[in-house]
DNA sequence: CCTTCATTTCATCACATCATGAATCGTTTT
DNA sequence: AAAACGATTCATGATGTGATGAAATGAAGG
């Protein structure tokens, strides 16, 4: 395979293998944003169908603002989008990537 | 303190959506740890072969102490493996569904 | 307009997280 | 065995994050 040592071979340490750092900002930002308990449950609440604000403090037992304060940020994140609907304003993930994100997440986990 | 509102169902309010909350805090424990910068540069800087902390620490321009630190939460995550060759610890990632994973935030956040 | 209901924003405080240097540990080398 | 080297642990201080009540916003209906 492959065997590296701490020779000189007196070329660049290749970082081009990173992204750029505003993209690593922005990908670390988006993961921190699932990376609660909390604010995951929501995620996969809304996996089974919208909700509104009430709902998910109802099923979460959590008072509004709490809860309105975790969407803000999922919203920020672009991981959840709204609708609004008279007084109630739906929540909803925002596509198939979040999605995917969580599942592979969750069986990451649970294959353990 | 909690009564249910709208309309009466005379049903449970179907948690059953959610996996156990040790498994949701497993999970987002594990996102959490990816939603960082540096880490999550190290993840991708493994994705391209494994490397030893002192190249890891070489490569991202901080102390060791640090970069230890960092693969010490990963390790615990179980998302990177270890290595022993006489002086120096290796690390690599600790399965496909890591790269996946990363992938998928990575693609997410570069489409928009 | 005034009230009510659903939601958001704001300010605050308790708590978690991260980077870092000093001390420590485990191997290899002399 | 002692020194050198790579890596980890420990303690700490600065910074970030999350929950929460009170106040503000905004739509709907008297």
């Amino acid at each position: 395979m492959k065997e590296r040592e701490h020779e000189e071979c007196g070329h660049e340490p290749l970082r081009s293998v990173l992204p750029a750092p505003a993209l690593l900002e922005q990908a670390a930002s988006l993961l921190r944003a699932v990376g609660d308990p909390a604010r995951l449950a929501i995620l996969l609440r809304l996996e089974d169908g919208e909700r509104c604000v009430t709902e998910l403090a109802a099923e979460s037992g959590d008072g509004m603002s709490t809860v309105s304060q975790r969407l803000r940020l999922l919203r920020s994140e672009r991981l959840v989008t709204t609708r609004r609907d008279g007084k109630h304003i739906y929540y909803r993930l925002a596509d198939e990537h979040v999605s995917e994100l969580i599942r592979n997440a969750m069986t990451h986990v649970a294959h353990d």
